[in-house]
DNA sequence: GGACACATGTAACAAGTTACATGATTGG
DNA sequence: CCAATCATGTAACTTGTTACATGTGTCC
């Protein structure tokens, strides 16, 4: 399962449950969505599987803490993960399937407005994506810089970018297409304005 | 649940929940994956809603055909998921996942391996919808012909399309950046040749 | 003391997958 | 008669979602 491998892949780094679901709520809800009432519960498997470790500790602010982190077998299980694919495949595009079946609203003008908020909502994570390149430029100065594993983040951000960008593309020129079709139609309807 | 919208969204014309596999197995599966198993439930629940209406057919060869079709509130609730919308969020893009970690591995030369395998793969979709995209034009002869149902259609391929081809050239970019970091590597371990 | 953020969890449900059962017809 | 394709389905399981329970510490 691939939600697996994605906590070992963060538990490289020391987390818990709660801040993983901060994080799937965040950043990584762009590539996987996780609710805590699904990452709880995994976590405990992952351990029992010897693929993560566990220690507590008292919060700050709030009950204790269960501090997980990715071990030398989960480490090798992840490894395995990342080598063995590529993992594409059965995904879901409902947006892809709301362009398909367009054709059975009454006109184009209904169908544009929903390309239109298509774009408004791709538009803002574009904004979002290009202010964390920003941010990730801003602090290595050029790419080459960047340390392999960092690298590796700044591709996956750049392959986001890439697709929202060909998305507003998209978008750009379905809206013009379907302006065009608003004004055949409309000439039609009403031809004494040739 | 968006399943039930993509078949209300299929059965303008009338089909069978064996042909709906089919084409979920094939064409669909761009955007969206269904097990025969999940679809013949499915399609007596929205039998019972009233989207669906159903009659027996005797089929050419095997047993008896259940011929679905949307009905005329199939449609409404249809129409009212499209103008609903976008239905954005939640994607899960293992492949992203996989990028994102790909610091896991020991060196570029392996992420290299995995993006080319990457490469390859949308290589073939990418031919895959051109096909189509050919099919299309080649019936229509121009797109501004389509009525406007098939322009939807076509929307949709477009999408599918414009993704695709930004999706190879983010591999094409993303093996020259390892193929660099690669030879940055041995120069750093076998200085001698400089 | 009430709202809010921290923190972990369980239960019930919905969606999706895998494996299997059943039976008709056709072609080799 | 055997394999393949057609055709519909059920059962058991995994994955993901929604709703709720519980309790701590901080700020107002």
């Amino acid at each position: 399962m691939s939600l697996e491998h994605i906590l070992l892949g963060y538990l490289r780094e020391p987390s818990t449950g709660y801040d993983l679901g901060k994080e799937f709520a965040e950043g990584a809800r762009h590539f996987w969505f996780a609710e805590r009432s699904q990452i709880y519960p995994l976590l405990k498997r992952l351990e029992r599987r010897g693929w993560l470790s566990c220690r507590e500790e008292p919060s700050e602010r709030g009950p204790r803490r269960k501090v997980y982190e990715t071990t030398r077998e989960g480490r090798a299980e992840l490894r395995r993960w990342l080598l063995d694919g590529p993992h594409i495949g059965r995904e879901r595009l409902a947006y892809v399937a709301q362009t398909f079946f367009l054709g059975e609203l009454d006109s184009p003008e209904e169908a544009l407005d929903v390309v239109r908020r298509m774009r408004s909502v791709w538009r803002l994570r574009l904004v979002e994506f290009e202010a964390v390149e920003e941010e990730i430029l801003a602090q290595a100065g050029d790419e080459a810089n960047l340390p392999f594993e960092d690298a590796c983040y700044y591709a996956a951000l750049r392959l986001g970018l890439s697709q929202i960008s060909a998305k507003l593309a998209w978008c750009d020129e379905t809206i013009e297409r379907l302006e065009r079709r608003c004004e055949g139609e409309a000439a039609v309807a009403n031809p004494v304005e040739e």
